[in-house]
RNA sequence: GGUUGGGUGGCAGAGCGGUCAAAUGCAACGGUCUGUAAAACCGUCGGGCUUCGCCCUACGUAGGUUCGAAUCCUACCCCAACCA
């Protein structure tokens, strides 16, 4: 039986629903995947995870090698035994550390050389060093090494960093290849697609992905710096290039408009930051736009966050409530948003395979922009 | 009743002749966040304008000294501690 599964494209445009089975699993895209970097969606447990419907989450090497350690994580059964969570599990190659934590490393041809945000001690990942990395984590979905860098970019800025991407790529498949041999149930590695905004290093690197055998497509190096139109002409020209036999997932993309726009464009997965980080300060995702829960207009609102959603925050509490949660720093407050905003994406992600379902995705669309506003 | 120390913007609390519409913190108000170094960060925060500046009202109250006062003097009103 084949992994990735077309179930539904629609006729109109590029969105598809699919379905992902992987170490017996199941993932079905369009999918949003909530982010638990430390091995934890913060503020949210594993039963939350569940409850809210995340097929999948995504984790990261970097953080877990730095802390508790991977030898640790192999030692407990892997990251899913780990935070008891039995679902999908991805993880990033610590390829976005190599650019949020810019002033923190230096890039060989060989690697990386970081120093631990966390206690200044040197380290050094090399693309081999990632895979065994991502073996003794266990994950379900692996990502290879790259260099991410921040956009605008320069055209050879971006060539050189696809270069070594591209070389890294190699090395990661070969050596996944060798250590996963003897694995039975076998997980997938996932091509890092980067280029910039060019069309002919985007090109180049989809080919190479291909060319090398991964099993899916991440696009990375897309909402680091460039304007949301430059986003979504790089998408679209992705998508234009790119074989749609196996997963893509666009990496870091969060922002509903966003997600039904890539979607559009024919984007499987996606992982954000957004939902819970933004819960954390305070923001909550609406049917009918995003809401500050601080903002003096909510203090006597006995509504629930958002009308159209059954999550358990919304099914449970008022907006009165939340506001004064948040305005006196009580931690269910982050757990009570994170809810929402993660339940909100992954709702979105259902009405669109609904839409897709019933070859009326323009139409949901629409109904969408409608309602949340087309104002970011 | 006496002595001493105080009364500053919503609160706490600096300032003690001009650079003060008044530091700082909190609160309040608004915003940012896209493969998490984030329960973080950024603005605004006396009023009014023709808003990269100007005008008005303000540091308990009322007077005074001074070119100039939140800052010095006098009286009064409060508050705190101590002494009768």
């Amino acid at each position: 039986m084949k992994w990735f599964n077309i179930l539904k494209t629609d006729k109109n445009n590029r969105s598809i629903i699919t379905e992902i089975s992987i170490r017996h699993k199941k993932i079905h895209t369009p999918v949003f995947m909530p982010v638990a970097t430390q091995g934890s969606v913060k503020a949210v447990s594993s039963h939350d995870i569940k409850e809210i419907g995340a097929e999948c989450i995504l984790s990261n090497t970097y953080h877990l090698y730095l802390r508790p350690g991977v030898d640790i994580i192999k030692k407990m059964g892997g990251l899913g035994k780990f935070m008891n969570f039995d679902g999908a599990i991805l993880t990033d190659s610590g390829g976005f550390q190599v650019y949020s934590l810019s002033n923190l490393r230096k890039i060989t041809e060989n690697g990386v050389h970081f120093s631990s945000h966390i206690d200044g001690s040197k380290h050094f990942f090399t693309p081999e060093k990632v895979i065994d990395y991502q073996y003794y984590i266990n994950s379900d979905l692996w990502t290879h090494l790259d260099v991410c860098v921040e956009n605008p970019a320069e055209y050879s800025v971006a060539k050189e960093a696809l270069e070594k991407t591209k070389n890294w790529a190699k090395r990661s498949i070969e050596y996944f290849k060798k250590i996963t041999a003897h694995m039975e149930e076998k997980p997938k590695i996932f091509a890092i697609i980067q280029g910039s905004v060019y069309k002919d290093l985007r090109k180049q690197s989809i080919d190479y992905a291909i060319e090398l055998g991964f099993d899916g497509f991440a696009l990375g190096g897309l909402s680091v710096g460039e304007s949301k139109n430059e986003m979504y002409d790089t998408l679209q020209m992705i998508m234009e290039n790119i074989p749609h036999d196996r997963p893509v997932y666009f990496m870091g993309l969060g922002d509903p408009i966003d997600i039904w726009m890539a979607t559009k464009y024919g984007v499987d997965m996606y992982d954000c930051v957004l939902p819970t980080r933004n819960a954390r300060n305070g923001q909550a995702l609406t049917s009918k736009g995003k809401i500050y829960i601080k903002n003096s207009q909510y203090k006597n609102d006995q509504s629930p966050l958002d009308n159209e959603c059954s999550c358990y925050t919304c099914k449970n509490y008022t907006r009165a409530y939340l506001s004064h949660l948040y305005k006196s720093g009580e931690l269910l407050s982050h757990r009570l948003l994170s809810i929402h905003n993660l339940s909100f994406l992954i709702n979105q992600t259902k009405i669109m395979k609904k839409a897709i379902e019933e070859g009326k995705f323009e139409e949901a669309f629409k109904k969408f922009l409608d309602k949340y506003g087309s104002n970011k």
